[in-house]
DNA sequence: TTGTAAACGGAGGATGCCTCCGTATATGGC
DNA sequence: GCCATATACGGAGGCATCCTCCGTTTACAA
């Protein structure tokens, strides 16, 4: 049978092409929104197909995060393209952590889920966490040769930080928060003192507010 | 709080409190272990209880969590007060940080359970927030007032970004790469210029060697 | 010692994961 | 346009885990 043929591949099939797409616009759409609490047979009856069909497109659980997963890391890895042309190296850098988080913001409930690929699939971590390195690696590198920022910290200890930084978010202002908590570390990379540190991001306004806790 | 009876609380009984902590002490051994995907029968087996005892004493997966987290948080929180009469208020801040990543580096597998409950449970994550919250507050606001750290950082944010740099910790030397994170972060806190920045981790190694990936 | 509230243990219903197989259909050859 | 068949589909069902419920056991107080 088809052990050893040359290759007599078929084309996919037309159903089984658009099924797949289904399934993984409702995988985001359900994991974004429940989590990783969310069932695989929920994610099946939100995309309209039968469950055997949704495991045979993603024969694990672990499979389809990766599919989503995948994604969101291509989308990342091309905003840092476009942005190595941008003036300043330093701004670049720091908008694209920026961006990181607004991505991340939109994404909520599915944070939890592909922490746990993260922490899963090696293979798939080894993929991402490369493209990931490299995207903030050609940032970082324009910021070095500048004489901006410091040379002793490499691209995988900020894609650490940033990773970091993105996680905690629970609380309603959180993006506030890691913004700010970016721009303290983007200084603490700086070669030169961070004098104007809090103006790069909010030139005029006072940033010593708390969301809503008691600091007494 | 207080319900309103006068209360004839029996006092409770010596079995039951013995069964509670053997539950507790097979908990963390098992999840510290197997993260959250250890069954809660296994950890029934592991102490010694039947499963309906595990659940009159934790209701929920969720509860059980909670005991743990409660002890974790209260060791750290105790860290932090023997600190508060160090010497060098800057040091001693980032000593407290630092012996967080030791402290997460012990429970490795728990991690991934923990982080589930802080997202999850609201009570216990203000709880457990505000107490590390306030931890972090005295140290910083020491540091603050002798002036070496800028003001405009809460210790909200700082959290935040400890919580952060633990999270992420997969690969072998996850522990190296957080302490520098910590360093690059407290350099970023500071009011003067962080010339000597790595200087107060590592006085005379460089530290620009990379691990083993492709920085090209 | 004895009565009783409190705690124990585990059977069993409910739910979710994943496999397997009979049915349906898109595709390519005629 | 029609047929043959590889390919894909759907969901029933086996298995594991979660959690509840209740009959039995046990520690405590009188």
């Amino acid at each position: 049978m088809a052990g050893s043929s040359p290759e007599i591949v078929r084309k996919p099939r037309a159903d089984a092409v658009r099924n797949r797409e289904r399934v993984l616009a409702a995988a985001k759409a359900v994991f974004s929104a429940g989590g990783s609490e969310a069932s695989l047979e929920a994610v099946a009856r939100h995309a309209g197909v039968g469950i055997g069909t949704l495991y045979r497109h993603f024969p694990t659980r672990e499979a389809l995060y990766e599919a989503v997963y995948r994604r969101e890391v291509e989308q990342l890895g091309d905003l840092a393209e476009q942005l190595q042309n941008a003036p300043e190296p330093v701004a670049a850098l720091r908008r694209w952590l920026r961006a990181n988080v607004q991505f991340v913001a939109t994404k909520k409930g599915m944070v939890a889920a592909l922490a746990l690929v993260a922490a899963g699939s090696s293979e798939l971590h080894a993929y991402s966490f490369d493209r990931l390195t490299k995207a903030i690696g050609t940032l970082l590198a324009r910021a070095v040769a500048a004489g901006a920022i410091r040379s002793d910290i490499s691209a995988e200890d900020v894609l650490r930080a940033l990773i970091g930084m993105c996680y905690m978010h629970d609380q309603p202002g959180w993006q506030t928060t890691a913004l700010r908590l970016l721009d303290v570390f983007v200084d603490g990379l700086r070669v030169q003192p961070p004098a104007k540190a809090a103006a790069t991001a909010k030139p005029a306004k006072k940033v010593t507010s708390k969301p809503s806790r008691s600091p007494s």
